[in-house]
DNA sequence: CAAATAGTGTCTCTGAGACAATATTTG
DNA sequence: CAAATATTGTCTCAGAGACACTATTTG
């Protein structure tokens, strides 16, 4: 039996919501190919690790951040024979989505870490399409899943989880509509009994996640184009 | 710069509609490592192809079937370090949906495939796992694109379509209410004019895939667990 | 005509969205 | 009290599902 070698690396898009937008998470490449590149955190999975396995050591190796409470996916794999000039290279994608998170440090073999607003960002690799899938799926993720509490810290507002689809989906909701939606769909949230407090108007009551795995039913989009 | 080495695969879940069930396409394997038993088709990519062109070349080449209109996505790769006795292989699975075909022939690394009703089949690897994830994607893919109709010749009836759903979902559909969505979800189905005949009762219409590739509104199943 | 299947009409209920109204804070 | 935000209530409309009814074929 013979075939051919391939490397097979994991790459993440992380995602988190700061400043009302959604942010991804970047490395500058310290390395050649694409030195001082901008790319998404990443690397090479070790000869006895499990691929889920090697996309949290990464997240933790590159950016300092060790699971935060957040959600992590597989999201696809990418393997076009010229996507990497060192060879034949396949990635296995992941999907990270995190809370708002002090700016990582920056890891072995990045210069530097940052967040940045999500978009046509020039990015090393393919990581530019990656990118783009990672959002989609984020975005049709919130419709259907309670993931959208992924990006809030462990106690939140019904506000803090409205203003998580609106940075997400990029379209404003209705709060008052958003409130009883979230409230009543069951396993979504459910109350902790206590409430914000110095914040002008009146306090919110704080929430956790739910149980349910599922939204039903969902909270959906307007209608979103192919 | 260093790193392990790995084998690449594509696997498949060819999907198929037939006698009122889903069924998937497997292969008993001529080959060790699990000579003799049953699992999906596959093998491994070759050193300058693309792993999309790598699975229509498999699906053609073990199977028989050539791209005869249905559908081919990639569905996720799995690289436990153990899955493979001959070393470190990642496989990256692509789910096909086609039509209800003649029994395709066997291929050269095949000593016979057939098509076998989804379940708990004992398949080799770790081909059951991927199985269960196809044809879970399967049914929530028929909820909110089109691609029920890639079960369906080129022409088909709306009862054919319901039939589908009613196969892969594993839920009976009211065939009066079922009608009226299909025809009314734009893009979903447009009619070529025709009509069945020869059947007995009022002769169908005949209609072709539309040209939506997202439905709006969704075909929902019954609140599904988990 | 009887049986069979296709297709339409109608009613009811649930949930989404618009938006008025009320509640409870800070300054 | 004014401003700000949270939360509840009400109305209307679209779409899902139950199901009566009509249409058109084969045998």
């Amino acid at each position: 039996m013979d075939y051919p070698v391939f490397a097979v690396t994991v790459d993440l898009v992380v995602l988190t919501v700061r400043d009302g937008g959604l942010h991804v998470l970047l490395v500058r490449r310290g390395l050649e190919p694409h030195l001082d590149r901008w790319a998404l955190p990443g690397g090479f999975v070790h000869a006895d690790e499990e691929l889920a396995a090697a996309a949290r050591r990464e997240l933790a190796e590159e950016t300092g951040l060790a699971e935060p409470g957040g959600h992590l996916e597989q999201l696809a794999s990418y393997g076009a024979p010229d996507r990497d000039p060192r060879g034949r290279v396949v990635t296995i994608a992941y999907l990270a989505l995190v809370p708002d998170l002090p700016i990582p440090t920056a890891g072995t073999d990045a210069a530097e870490a940052e967040w940045r607003p999500v978009g046509a960002l020039g990015l090393a690799f393919d990581h530019d399409r990656i990118l783009a899938d990672g959002v989609e799926r984020a975005r049709s993720k919130l419709e259907y899943t309670p993931l959208a509490a992924a990006f809030c810290p462990p106690e939140f507002t019904i506000a803090a989880l409205r203003q998580v689809y609106e940075a997400v989906w990029g379209e404003s909701l209705d709060p008052r509509n958003f409130h009883r939606k979230a409230t009543t769909t069951p396993g979504f949230v459910s109350p902790t009994g206590g409430t914000t407090e110095g914040e002008p108007g009146r306090p919110a009551q704080l929430f956790r996640r739910g149980d349910a795995t599922l939204l039903n039913p969902p909270i959906l989009r307007r209608a979103h184009g192919a």
